[in-house]
DNA sequence: CGGAACGTTGATTCTCCTCAAGCGGGGTGG
DNA sequence: CCACCCCGCTTGAGGAGAATCAACGTTCCG
């Protein structure tokens, strides 16, 4: 957050996109080139609200820090739908009219970009690799959302956190974030209780326990996975079709 | 499903697609008559795979029937990720690379129309507010997962089980399947459990209570909301934002 | 008549929630 | 510089909601 040089770092913030997107479609240089001019947009605090439930969403890259879509009740009860990752899109698609779908907040400072210019790209039809990229982005985010259902229904909360840690590895891994076990970790203990339907308390003593059994470690804003092996086992983590994405 | 005349019948079943798709966008007669030309396809018994996780999803729509889209754990607990409604469409998107998702399994019988030529013509991109409709109605099934990731992870048995209710019946009324407060009811408690997340056992309990607050009735195959004011209160389910889609 | 599928009931268990309090670090203002 | 506070984490006690286990009743159907 506090880089010495911040245009440095600019450059690998807009690779983060390129490489999320190489990993689903090999795109030409040109499409690299349409991701690598998108015009930076905003800087937002931790706890923004960079989307309400009701406004239409202006398409926008995560450059930096990790967002949240959300939904709320009435009584306060918070469920939070998708965690957002740094060189993920947010309402990067061909559609005109995407149905309001839910609030956006940040977790942290984040930096974004402005999609608009690849958006207006993708309306051409004319860049058939990129939009192949956008789809397959697209596919892998309702996955995560179809993982969401079956966490929040079927698991237990062991393997709730099981699978939403090693869904975040992998999501790291792809965007070239991370190349280890060990990865940012900037959620508290209330945001992972909302993304899974489960109390705070009852996240703090999981996590305990996982600690204990030597599952995970974590500290100094970094987590990492000791067991990954024994964690896909538990949580039934698979990536997404492997076969389809280097089709 | 044993109506004395099933041609008849067949033309009623086309409708449900096209008012389904009305509602959403309005379509000129060329678009109609896309819809109304689409060969039938297959019939189905109750509990039949039509879709595994791993195959390639064709496009179809669900003439009459009910299915789900679910998740299979391991140890055989099951995730029902969407009901299918008739006049509902399986796979109808231009991604020509939609990434294997999830298996659909009728719920009862069912008649599916195949939807290749309909998903031809949208390729062309020649069908504006055929296209729309589309885009629509998928909006409005990412809302219906969006909720169902809610439901699971905030709400408390009580509320899924009326949100369920409402979504579906609000579903059926939108494609004219249904205009008052009673509803065809297809689903057993086991249905309603593995789509809510809940025990059979205690999903019987909560519709007993429903019951008795005089909430909902059922038999004979039908269901009837009696208090739908009541039931949006405790559920606070609404309908995707009227606002986009008349617009 | 027997069996299968669905619904119902009771007893018991346990996962997870709520309430309440205390701890520790990092920042802020006096 | 220190006191204070806020936030996030931790711990304990008690309780509610939901799961599990095990029957049993019905209805439908071959």
């Amino acid at each position: 957050m506090k880089t010495p040089s911040q245009r440095a770092g600019s450059r690998a913030q807009y690779d983060l996109i390129v490489r999320h997107y190489s990993a689903l479609s090999e795109l030409p240089p040109a499409d690299i080139e349409i991701i690598r001019n998108l015009p930076p947009a905003e800087t937002w605090a931790a706890g923004a609200e960079i989307q309400t439930e009701a406004s239409p969403s202006q398409p926008r890259f995560l450059l930096s820090g990790w967002a949240a879509r959300f939904k709320m009740l009435r009584d306060g009860r918070r469920q939070i739908l998708s965690i957002i990752l740094p060189g993920d899109g947010i309402g990067v698609c061909e559609r005109l009219t995407p149905l309001a779908l839910s609030a956006i907040a940040t977790l942290t400072a984040v930096r974004t970009a402005d999609a608009a210019p690849l958006v207006a790209a993708l309306r051409e039809h004319s860049h058939p690799l990129l939009q192949q990229a956008v789809h397959l982005a697209n596919a892998v985010d309702e996955k995560c959302l179809i993982d969401q259902v079956v966490r929040n229904g079927r698991h237990t909360a062991h393997e709730r956190i099981c699978h939403l840690f090693m869904e975040l590895h992998w999501r790291l891994t792809l965007s070239g974030a991370v190349d280890s076990q060990t990865m940012p970790w900037p959620l508290t203990q209330e945001m992972i209780a909302d993304s899974l339907g489960l109390s705070i308390v009852h996240v703090n003593r999981m996590l305990q326990q996982m600690r204990r059994e030597k599952l995970i470690e974590a500290g100094h804003g970094m987590l990492t996975i000791l067991k990954p092996e024994e964690m896909l086992a538990i949580s039934e983590f698979r990536p997404p079709q492997p076969s389809v994405a280097t089709g």
